[in-house]
RNA sequence: UUAGACUAUCGGCCAAUCGCCCGUGCCUUACAAGGCACGGGAGGAAAGUCCGGGCAACGUAGGGAAUGACAGUUGCUAACGGCAACCAGAGGUAACUCUAGGGAAAGUGCCACAGAAACAAUACCGCCCUCACGCCUCUGCAAGAGGCUAGUGCUAGGAAAAGUCUGAGAAAUUCGAAGGAGACGUAUUUGAAUACGUCGACUGAAUCUCGCAAGGCUUUGACGUAGCAAUAGCCCUACAAUCUGGCGCAGCAAGCUUUGCUUGCUGGCUGAGAUUGGGUGCAGGGGUGUGAGGGUAAGGGUGAAAAGAGUGGGGUAAGAGCCCACAACAGAUCAUGGUGACAUGAUCAGUAGGUAAACCCUGUCUGUUGCAAGGAGGUCUGUCUUCAAAGGUUUCCCGCCGAAGUCAGACCGUAAAAGCCGCUUGAUCCAUUGAGUAAUUGAUGGACUAGAUAGAUGAUUGGCUCCCGCACCUUUUGCUGAUUUAAUCCUUUUUUACAAAGUUUAAAAAUAAGUCAUCAAAAGGUGCGGGAACAAAACCCGGCUUAUAGAUAGUCUGACAAA
RNA sequence: GCAGGGAUAGUGAAGCGGUCAAACACGGCUGACUGUAAAUCAGCUCCCAUCGGGUUCGGGGGUUCAAAUCCCUCUCCCUGCA
C-alpha cells in the first residue's frame, strides 16, 4: 500500500482525470494519466465487481499493483507528478507471475512519463 | 475394530527485504508537515441484511383501528421471529434428530377431471317391497246354454277430498295391541278337559326408531275393475299319436266237418273307451322381463378425498350405530400427579370430510427515519397564497396544534459528497467461584484488544508443517509362472513285492522347502510437481441463515470379535 | 445504509392453485405454390421416440390430493431514495 499523500482523497477528485486523461492499455489492464497539480504523483487502482465477486481477490489485485508501482518509483527518483488510475479487466492478475507484472507496470509508467514530458 | 449421534476447540507457522494505518515519546521546523524509536492492527462466519435492541434525530411522539410479524407450555433476556428445559406428533434398532405445533363445532370461499353425488346433498349399477302389463311353467276346472275384442247402459266396488264421531293424538308421532306351541296359578272336576289370570320361545310388510300404515260414519266421487243386458265383429265348435276293442271286407297260411267251416297273420273300415301331446278360456302357485311408485347406503364403480367410529353378533323384505359387546376418536365434568402444556383413571353425553404457507377469527408485539442519523442552516425584513367547512400529524378515524407554505433581499455560515466530533470502555472479554437441570445470572480479581474513509493490516523470496499425484528404492505379505531338491505317486522292465532306471518317446499329478520373475497390497524413505478451505471490519451489540479444505479433544449409541 | 421489482421454449412475452409441454408474436426446419427467390399456406420446433412415455418454468426445501403459481432459503439481474 502506498502512503496517504499518493492517494486520491474525496469522491470528486477523480472526475478531472476521468474526463481529460489519456489511456495506455496492456493485457487486462489500462493506465489513464494526466498532469497533476501537485509535485507528488497520485495513483488509484480500480477493480470493479465484475472482475471478481470476492472482496479478497479484488484486494489482492489492488495490493500487488500498488506494490509494483511503489517499487518502480522508488527505483526511479524524480518521477513527474502525474495523476494516474489503473483499471483492471479480469482476475488473471491474482496469480500472474511477479516478474511479468513488473514488466507491464514498467512499460506503462515509462510511456506515461515520456508522453507527459514531451508535452 | 467398525458404523454413527452430539458437543467443544483450532482453522497454517517462521525468517529476510521493501511497505501501509493508528497511538505515545523524542528531534527538525514559524505552521503545515517530515524523520526516528516503541506499542497495537480482521472473522467464525467480519458475509447475507432475515429479525431484535442500544444510540441519535424528528416533540402535534396521545388513543383506537388498519397494515405487518409471530403462534404448544414454562423459563431466560435490554429485546426478539432467538435460546434452554419440558409436552405432543413424526423419523431412526439406538444415541439422537425434526416440526410456520392456536382455531375447520363463528362465518365465507375452494375441492379441477371423473363421478349419481364434493358436503345435511343425492340414487348410476346393485339389493328389497308393492302395483300394472307381457312371457314361461305347474296344478285345478270348463268347453255351445262357448270364448275374445270394441263401444253403450245399469248395478256393485272405489283413490282422493270435505264434514263429523271415537280417541291422548286422525297426523305426526307415541302408547300399546294381534296370533301363539307351551308353562304356572285359581275355580269346577277322580282325571283328562273347560273358564279366567300371569308368563311366553316363536310368527307377523298392522306389531316400531325409520321404512310404515291407529279407525268408524255421512256426502261428493276421478278411475274404469267386476257382474248383468242387448248390439257389432272375430275365433272355435273337435286335432294328432298310441293302446284296448268292434266289423268280418280283401289276401295268405294251416287244419278238417272241404263251392265250405274254424283258427292265425297282414291290410282295410268304424270311432265306443282310455292315455299322452297340443290349442282356447278362467282361477291359483312359482319364475322371469319391462315400466311406474317407494325403501336402503352394507357392496360395486369414480376420485386425492364419498358422508367418515372399526370388528363381531343381533336385527330386517333388503338394510342401516337401528340395537348389543369389545376396541378407536375428540368433548364436558370430577379425581390424582405436574407451576404449566399435559398424562392417567372414572362418569356423562356424543361421532361434526379436507384446506387457515385461502380469506378470516383469537391472543401478543408494532410511531417514523436511520451514523450518508446527528452535533450544524440559522436570524431578520418584505411580498404572495391557503386557512377554524382549511392545513398538519408520511395508511385511516378520534383527538390535538393555531398557524403553515412559496418567492425575494440582507447578514453570518456552508461548498470539492472537504476536515473535526459522533468513534470505540462495551447488555465487553478472560479466570475463579456461588445460584440454576439448562439457557442465563450474582460476586471477586484481571485486561483494554482495529478504527480505516477511493477505504489500512500487505507484496516478493526462502524454509518448515500438512494433504494429493507421479517416479524410484527397501522391507513384509499374498497370487501366478518357471526351476532345483526331498519323499510320495506315476511309467518301463510279462504279473505281484523288492530293487534299478526315468536319456529319448508316451502319460501324469499334488505336497514341503529354497531361488528367480511378474503383479497386487501395506509400511517406510528419497526426488519432482501441485495444493493449503470459506471468506475481509465500515456506528455498536444479541441472534438467525448461508459458505467452509482439514485437524484435535470429549461424551454417548449400534454391530462384530476377544478376554 | 434503506427500499422495490424480476428470472418461463432460440428471442420477446402471457399464464398466477387443476383438464399446462405451457397461449401469442418473432425466429429456425420441412413440405406445397414458382423456372428461381420473396410473400402466402400447412406441419414441426425440451428429451427418448413418433402409439406413447419421461423431465420441466433460476437452484434447493416445505404446505396441499395437486405448485410455473402459495411459503421459506440461496444465486443472479434490474431499478429507486438519501
Amino acid at each position: 500500500m502506498i502512503s496517504l499523500k499518493h492517494r486520491f482523497h474525496g469522491h470528486g477528485s477523480l472526475n478531472y482525470l476521468m474526463k481529460h486523461g489519456k489511456t495506455i492499455k496492456v493485457q487486462s489492464m489500462a493506465l489513464r494519466y494526466c498532469p497533476g497539480k501537485y509535485d507528488e504523483y497520485r495513483l488509484a487502482v480500480v477493480v470493479s465487481k465484475k472482475v471478481s465477486k470476492s472482496a479478497v481477490v479484488r484486494n489482492r489485485i489492488r495490493r500487488r499493483i500498488f506494490e509494483s508501482v511503489r517499487l518502480y518509483i522508488k527505483a526511479h527518483p524524480g518521477y513527474p507528478g502525474l495523476d494516474m488510475s489503473l483499471s483492471v479487466y479480469d482476475d488473471t492478475l491474482t496469480n500472474r507471475d511477479w516478474l511479468e507484472l513488473e514488466k507491464q507496470i514498467t512499460y506503462l509508467l515509462q510511456n506515461a512519463a515520456k508522453h507527459a514530458g514531451s508535452k
